[in-house]
DNA sequence: TTGAAAGCGCTAACAC
DNA sequence: GTGTTAGCGCTTTCAA
């Protein structure tokens, strides 16, 4: 409430004796029952105007808040979504979580922000946990394809929607980008470009977006009747987080690969691995964009500043599809599980053409 | 529990009638009351051990999990903190949240993530939904100094951390970093360096961090007897996570500077300002590191790649820290408020150095 | 349209 | 050391 020009009143809505008003103060207050006062602020059902005033200056009068707690009790459901990410350092997901955060609030959801780190380990701990607060519904990147986990919850009926990865166990709405596609036209844009001996830099295999990445690029290179060199696809099998490991584990792969067999483009199939790549290709000698052409998944802060052509996902999209059908599902839509999948977009920049061709 | 051969049953904990068991149920199948289930689960009292043994069985039997829900009510008190910060999409917040949603879990709590974009509205809103979930404590970056809101937060008995800012209306524990003398350094380093006409991109006023980066940089031109000239004062005023408009800013006004000024360094002052103000340094037709010296607060994904000297952030200290204040005042700690200053750390790399000196 | 009453599942006094 | 009892604050039958 503005006191005056300007001034507001951040009230603690305590009473003289600390303590919180209850919708019982409410409705002793305002002259009706508890059960009336819920009614009228949750609007479930008709009162009549002249109490609904007395309510809501009551409300006013004693600075109100409903407990939430006993509320999520009562209705056994908290007005919370959980998402379950595999790590908000990788900027791809911090922008979901950002998106999915913001609609959430905008629906009156809080969000709890869970890092997996794809550990099926950690994934259950924090299943279990949001389960027993009772989520009203999930937002997962599922660590493994066969996340049963997941599909545990899927089962408790809590509705579940998978982004950026599917999982097969279980049916849940799905939102992701097609992978396939989008290192395809990645492969398409580099052989034009004179490139043959294409690398690849992979994360874990046991995600659907690594996978199906690794299979954008098999059937790339196949379209363009270039056979697959095995030795020239460089798994990182690190886990989650670690930006350090991350990046010295790229470096070090990829490193070999470019001294040992001499590729002439590299394809790197997410951000976290896009620093330690690029310093590979650097302390080989090479330089991006002159002689090694270089296309990355996701877009970094720098990307632009450094000319690196990247496939870049449409976050904003992704996440708010991803609430949209979540909500659906908290509405009780009980239909057949649906996939939504958006094509990313191939920003051109310098790191995709050879200068220095002979 | 394993099954078999590495097979784990995930079970669903609901009985024949699709029911989640209760301490109830627990408690007649071990043949005890539910008080000395809740008391043998929370460990709070001593619970003989026959009976202890009896009642983990009849937990597992059941597939047994404590409704939070319930005991959240009980108690009054959510196992959950807030995480209230400006953009979980800025890296330096990102790796924050990362690191205090860690440390949260590991003690038991679950973080909701909450971005106000330096908005007050916005961060009175989530204060205001926090208070009703009750939770245990709060973990903020004020948007503003004046914030009477967090105050209000402080004086509702809530355990509050503010992180990275102050607040001068309330005491509350508080973990930031050295901000005069980060860029202080910045400041003897370009010095040393030859540079005498330093231009600095600052973010909004309204916050102790950007206020404190320019005493620093006022503060260290002094101490090197070089006249402050305020046309070298770059403020950006877009307010939180608009990463494009942010860009814009910084691209348009440094890009002004650059061309009336003349300056041979630019200090920015964090990390969303640095792509525009990189990409306003090369549109004027400058090379950073050759005839124009970059030093910038924050750590990005590419800034090795690019050779960016930084004032880099121990976002992990911070985050440990504050999560530390915050459990200690959640176990009741009512000494007086604490503060705690890390040092900044310089990392040197190309930028700063000028190459191209006549 | 409104009220009375029950109860969500747990925990904390207080007894024994 | 364990049981009994009461109640956290709300929502939702059910009845009037």
């Amino acid at each position: 409430m503005v006191v005056a020009d300007g001034v507001i009143d951040f009230g603690t809505g305590l009473d003289e004796a600390g303590q919180m008003a209850t919708i019982k103060d409410v409705a002793a207050r305002a002259g009706v029952s508890p059960a009336t006062v819920s009614r009228a602020l949750s609007g479930v059902s008709y009162v009549s105007p002249g109490i609904d005033a007395r309510i809501r200056k009551a409300v006013a009068d004693l600075d109100y808040t409903p407990n939430r707690l006993a509320s999520n009790l009562r209705r056994q459901s908290s007005m919370t979504i959980g998402l379950l990410i595999s790590d908000v350092k990788n900027p791809f997901f911090a922008a979901v979580a950002r998106a999915v955060e913001d609609l959430a609030t905008q629906h009156g959801y809080s969000t709890v922000l869970c890092n997996s780190d794809d550990d099926l380990v950690k994934e259950r701990r924090y299943l279990d946990v949001l389960l027993s607060e009772r989520v009203a519904g999930l937002i997962v990147t599922p660590a493994d394809e066969h996340a049963s986990s997941i599909a545990a919850a899927v089962e408790a009926s809590v509705p579940v929607v998978c982004v950026d990865r599917r999982i097969v166990d279980a049916d849940a709405d799905t939102v992701l980008v097609d992978n396939i596609g989008g290192v395809g036209h990645a492969v398409d844009m580099l052989v034009n470009g004179g490139c043959s001996r294409i690398a690849i830099v992979v994360g874990r295999e046991q995600t659907t977006t690594a996978t199906e990445r690794v299979t954008g690029y098999r059937d790339g290179l196949r379209r363009h009747s270039i056979p697959v060199d095995e030795a020239l696809i460089v798994h990182s099998d690190v886990r989650g987080g670690d930006t350090t490991a991350l990046y010295d584990d790229a470096e070090g792969r990829l490193g070999a690969v470019i001294r040992d067999e001499n590729p002439d483009a590299v394809i790197i199939t997410n951000g976290p691995l896009i620093p330690g790549s690029l310093a590979a290709i650097t302390r080989s000698g090479r330089t991006v964009g002159t002689d090694i052409a270089v296309i990355a998944f996701d877009e970094l802060a720098l990307s632009e500043y450094v000319g690196l052509t990247t496939i870049t996902q449409p976050t904003d999209d992704i996440a708010g599809q991803a609430v949209r059908l979540l909500l659906e599902r908290m509405a009780g839509d009980a239909g057949p599980s649906r996939e939504i999948v958006f094509r990313p977009k191939l920003v051109e920049r310098a790191s995709s053409v050879l200068t220095a061709r002979p």
